[in-house]
DNA sequence: GTGGCTGCAAATCATTTGCATATAC
DNA sequence: GTATATGCAAATGATTTGCAGCCAC
């Protein structure tokens, strides 16, 4: 159940921990780049002594090792996404949900503007998803 | 010298106030991406009975008008951009600084991922500016 | 003249900090 | 056994809200 958790916080050298162990599971289970709220009440339902404190602790630890990205797209807080290959992300405006776009970004691992090393890259597309789209359509033929 | 800040908010049709000229006017200064804090207490030096609330809500108009627009490349607040054309940002790790990268974006004006339509793009870099690699390689062989 | 704007104070929300206890290794 | 993690409560910082008076049009 939670070997490949385990293995991934040992190979990493970061201690296994129940909080952490939970976290690794939640956003692989849930792709739908949640806050640290929604982490924390859902596993808080089977762990009730789990604090906040311990979800953005272990986050923050998570992050540092490249095992977890945080988003900033929804500008008013932190969404993290388990980390797959380098992908950029889509928030609907009008359903507020943040899709993961696997369009390829050229300036990955290079420098910038004539010398900027470059780290990370994040790419953030806002506009109204596929769906919300169609129920648009449809209300319009509709009404 | 305000006349061309007047002339815009005319052309957007928003009411010309005080306020939004001094922001607008600070903005196209300093391109360096103020956040609220710095824009407000800059303008309060002038305007004392000016009041963040205010630059709140300036920003937010501004915003809607697209005349400006907000990033949330340094995840804990909204920094500000005097909308120029579509271009993407750099934030170095070491010094802070948020600069302007003039790459192209192919995705703008589209849809991805089979049909989300796409109204506005953002891309962030980060990693470690042209300067502070200068200075980092001047310790080491000083040092 | 009036609707929209300004500015103040208080509220809210996400996140951080300090610290005592508990636990992984 | 010890360094590190957890969990609580309080603090901080950015932003929002409610509201009274003011001003652009």
């Amino acid at each position: 159940m939670y070997e490949k958790y385990v293995k991934l916080l040992k190979d990493h050298a970061i201690k296994v921990t129940s909080p952490r162990l939970e976290i690794l599971k939640f956003l692989d289970e849930h792709h739908t780049h949640p806050n640290v709220e929604e982490i924390y009440s859902s596993l808080k339902k089977k762990h009730p002594s789990l604090s906040r404190t311990t979800v953005y602790n272990s986050l923050e630890i998570l992050k540092k090792n490249r095992i977890v990205q945080s988003i900033t797209i929804s500008g008013s807080e932190l969404r993290y996404d388990i980390q797959g290959g380098l992908h950029h992300h889509f928030l609907c405006n009008r359903c507020g949900a943040i899709l993961d776009i696997s369009i390829a970004c050229p300036n990955m691992d290079r420098t910038v503007e004539g010398g900027h090393r470059v780290d990370e890259v994040q790419g953030y597309f806002k506009g109204i998803c596929k769906n919300c789209q169609k129920k648009e359509k449809g209300w319009r033929t509709n009404g």
